[in-house]
DNA sequence: TTGTAGGCGTTATCAC
DNA sequence: GTGATAACGCCTACAA
């Protein structure tokens, strides 16, 4: 743990008072308490001490730690670390600060990350992992843990949230194909125990149910994650069923990437033969061959929102969950375009 | 911070034994000390009762956190999540956890950071954020905090760090511009206050002093960060001023991709008129358009070897500061080929 | 306004 | 092998 530190007691002696009252200085809150004097001859000599004070020891006694914990699914997704920067930078601004693990889309890894935070006395938690049902999730309401749910929510009622539209971001991919004139969509799903998974699906089979377009089930495909691995595997499943489409909605950019490598596979370009669009307008999602055209969600906002949410709900213990809905907005990239009249 | 937990008080009570017995069976490392049978009551009431120990308080009491601090200069390089990744992997594996933080390349937010890692008692600190004079390695010098450098190091003797061989990847990016045929080589550099930087500069003009090529002043230029906006700039500066080149070496991918929206502005294609090289092989640099030229890093290795050289640091304290060089390896895409004859 | 004392949960060091 | 005790550094009633 590095070298004999200062303390309180250390700062006291040297400035002639007692502990307490360095404590009180120290403390913005009880500064007040303390004459003016005495409070700024403590505080250079504790400036020239070097002093900086336990968050362990107050900590323990306060049973704050003004740490939070972040968990998100996988951090080599690009999306993610916009988000992460948004709420490391809300969190810092109140004092606070994050301890930020990946599990890896792992639930096990989860359990073990979030019992390892619990064990740190985290203040509260930002979730970017919850599936439909959830065990994390269901542990922080048993522990009354303040939580933010980020981009993806849970069946659980009374958690807060900070999400995007997926229904209204569906809509817009799906109007902007059929507007260019696509008939036959397919669809590369995420896991359908997200909510990002299921509710982008949902929205899509609510399109076609408006009779938008026509549904095949030979065309819809979960995948077993959000990964270019995963989506490769489901756009080749939609291949194989060899029903003919002009366009796929991804349920996100990785899919989409995956399914890019699918159609490079077979010799198929996009959007010659076939459109493509992705979800959220991950950094480098316009750098693709060819650029994406996808929905953009606010990443720095989700981030924000959430750490602020958050900071909420440790001020105020007994505030109501909130759940905030963010609007995507479509990019239209070079991904897209009429289907060719085969 | 959430609900009444049990502590180690409450699973002695219940277990019939002094607190003090529960602690040394709850700890591996003491847990010989207790009787078989004892031990195993012990631990089932723990169970039972969901304790889980606080790392607060044993922190307080032992001097360890078994928290690492990890800071970054920018989250959003995609270069390194996929350190960080290999860096929490490693650490987890040994019970620890890293407190992750974006200094967003700015030297005052990283002071900062540091000293409210600090305030966390963290065990030890890994740094990718070195400039070549830093006072956040000075100050863990003197703290005695363990340190590990990656990626980037710095002038300071004495740390320990894990980097790359960049005057090894500058010489194979040179030797293969050489090898199409090129012999008039731009050098986009990054910030001069960076080992990166600074290595990756003198590794170029070292090749030219060989008689590689001719070294031209106006084609080098040091960004003012590794980013794509400075990259844009620096490239754009080469450029005007008309000096002739079929080449450029950028210091890494991102400068790279700056370098691409540089020629794009002036209609200059890649690689047919100018070819372009980075550094780093960062997730999607394959799928830039055209897919880029570049040295292939080892990132979970360097993340992995970061982590556990710091963990020794941690265990053994007096051990000698160790420096660790990884080989990069030149992977060949689009962005390089045949100078034309112009 | 300042000092006193006790305790947050754990563990190291005694003593038994 | 187990229990008692003190201490890690800080904060906060309460007393003065």
């Amino acid at each position: 743990m590095a070298k004999p530190k200062v303390n309180i007691k250390d700062v006291a002696a040297a400035a002639n008072v007692h502990p307490s009252t360095v404590s009180r200085v120290l403390n913005p809150a009880t500064r007040s308490m303390v004459s003016a004097d005495v409070a700024t001859r403590v505080q250079q000599v504790a400036a020239k001490l070097g002093y900086s004070r336990s968050s362990l020891a107050s900590g323990l006694r306060t049973g704050r730690s003004y740490t939070v914990g972040v968990i998100i699914p996988d951090l080599s997704n690009p999306v993610f670390p916009p988000v992460v920067r948004g709420i490391e930078r809300t969190l810092s601004a109140a004092g606070y600060i994050a301890l930020l693990a990946d599990s890896d889309n792992n639930p096990k890894s989860e359990q073990a990350i979030f019992d390892s935070l619990k064990a740190r006395h985290i203040d509260g938690l930002i979730l970017a992992t919850a599936h439909t049902e959830d065990s994390v999730v269901a542990a922080c309401l048993e522990d009354r843990m303040p939580l933010v749910l980020v981009n993806r929510t849970t069946d659980e009622m009374d958690v807060s949230e900070v999400v995007n539209n997926d229904e209204l971001g569906i809509q817009l991919a799906v109007s902007h194909l059929i507007g260019l004139g696509h008939q036959r969509i397919a669809f590369l799903g995420g896991p359908e125990n997200t909510s990002t998974g299921s509710g982008r699906l949902q929205a899509f089979q609510q399109q076609g149910r408006l009779g938008k377009f026509k549904l095949q089930a030979d065309l819809m495909r979960s995948c077993t994650a959000f990964t270019e691995a995963a989506g490769l595997d489901g756009m080749r499943l939609i291949l194989e069923s060899s029903r003919p489409f002009t366009a796929v909605i991804a349920a996100n950019d990785m899919l989409a990437m995956g399914c890019y490598d699918a159609l490079a596979e077979r010799g198929i370009s996009c959007p010659q033969d076939i459109s493509v669009t992705g979800f959220n307008d991950m950094p480098f999602s316009d750098r693709l061959s060819p650029p994406l055209t996808t929905l953009h969600i606010q990443h720095d906002e989700l981030g924000v929102k959430a750490a602020s949410t958050l900071l909420e709900e440790i001020r105020d213990p007994g505030m109501v969950p909130r759940t905030l809905t963010l609007d995507p907005q479509l990019v239209v990239r070079e991904s897209t375009a009429k289907p060719s009249n085969q």
